[in-house]
DNA sequence: GTCACTTTGTGAATCGATGCACAAAGGCGT
DNA sequence: ACGCCTTTGTGCATCGATTCACAAAGTGAC
């Protein structure tokens, strides 16, 4: 999933967590707020598995990583863990973000309300399309990619989010990364290139339908019945096979 | 990642592909596309490794779970390979889906390229404010929610997406759940509830930024200059801290 | 037909993640 | 002060995923 390798010894709090672990923690940190919310001020790891979705003994030995904040026949206090949690994740700290990309994705992102409100800021959007630069989004006047160098620059801007099509992915990216961006969340169907010490994450909605057309499949496969519309024969994804309905294998192709 | 685990027993062409190739096959299918469409035949699979961003021994043992398809000594005929990995995936079918909620976010996936031409088909969006139904998206109509069930079983969705608020996605998920639909792609920042058997999986923006976050602040504490915005002290992710600006354990706060 | 060369498919070692099960640690009632 | 009860933190076994390294299998030249 991660493009980079970390560098073998940095010291610190953060040090040695797994990366599953720090995958979960965003979890286990949003089941904290709701609790909050509900004035619940203490709470058992079971609880809190259960909020979160996991593995009881899987959550005590993710926070076993940050630091023994719990207490023996009690559980742990939620505002305590909340602070230590977001510590670890470095949200004490206020992540400006550029968005590249203002078109439909882009808007949404900037309009999505978790945004702005918890850590992440987004110092700029940017498009190349003229008639978008100077729109305005979620109280941000667009400003062209021209100006993300600067703007990385002056802004120290650390996490870049690329939404733009696909075709344009690669070259915003190597900017971002020629700027100084070293975190880069990417919505673009495609794999970035990026050197060492880049990291690069990637939201991507087809994979995630293909992944669950895959299990969907498995399943219509063991009951026959209530499967979805059939394929048009002969055609793969929109695109049409080398001349065959029911492909052959290439080494038998020749003889045929 | 699942919230479901899969029936142990099941035949078929697709049974026993581990979860992380499953994971991986839309991204392997992808990097054939683009082969394919600069008429490249034949791939190593060094190449296509490279094109997918994964080590080549990995892309062979991920392939050899759906069969042997390459010729040793040549390499892959891609034409063919997309046809296997599709039909792995269960892409030589059309995928009915349906997208509940149709604010920015549930717009920007209507409007998504990759959706429609790619084995799934958007049957219908769905949304409750009465402002939003019967507007036109990406060439349909809006519909209203409670249309949901009516239209699950008209058009044998197998697929829903979740783009709504928080608050509303477990009931939508439940009436989901309750019309038939056993694969569900959510976008809202919650953790939902499925009774065994429905495959849950989740795009979540927020976690993503909080995972690149962690990652940044290891590097900057390994490099304390070109640090990102400071904080505000007392704050934690725009929520104030109980009483104190650098927070106590809660075994100690009693005696302070 | 034979030989040199390329590339697949996979056995085996390694690495990381998961989950059980329990000892250690703390609170609370008496 | 003591003993019971709850819950954490973790050692250990297991499971799955990754990577190496190589034998097997095929191509193409001569």
């Amino acid at each position: 999933m991660h493009s980079n390798v970390m560098p073998p010894e940095i010291s610190g709090p953060s040090a040695g967590i797994p990366e599953a672990t720090v995958a979960r923690l965003p979890v286990y940190l949003r089941a904290l707020y709701g609790l909050a919310e509900r004035g619940i001020s203490t709470v058992a790891s079971e609880e809190l598995a259960a909020a979160a979705g996991v593995n009881s003994a899987k959550l005590r030995k993710d926070l076993s990583h940050l630091g023994s904040y719990g207490i023996r026949g009690v559980g742990y206090d939620v505002d305590y863990l909340v602070y230590q949690v977001s510590r670890t994740l470095g949200l004490n700290q206020d992540w400006p973000v550029v968005i590249v990309g203002a078109g439909n994705l882009g808007r949404a992102l900037a309009n999505y309300g978790g945004f702005v409100s918890r850590g992440f800021t987004i110092s700029a959007m940017l498009d190349s399309d003229p008639a978008i630069v100077g729109s305005s989004i979620a109280r941000l006047t667009v400003r062209h990619v021209d100006e993300l160098e600067a703007l990385v620059a002056r802004e120290k801007v650390a996490i870049g989010v690329i939404a733009t099509p696909a075709g344009s992915a690669q070259g915003v990216c190597d900017r971002l990364v020629a700027a100084g961006v070293t975190s880069i969340l990417n919505f673009a169907p495609l794999v970035l290139n990026v050197p060492e010490g880049v990291d690069v994450r990637k939201v991507d909605l087809s994979i995630e339908l293909q992944i669950l057309a895959f299990h969907a499949q498995r399943r219509s496969a063991a009951r026959p019945d209530a499967e979805p519309g059939r394929g048009r024969p002969g055609r793969v994804n929109g695109r049409h096979l080398a001349g065959s309905s029911a492909p052959v294998p290439p080494e038998l192709a020749a003889q045929a």
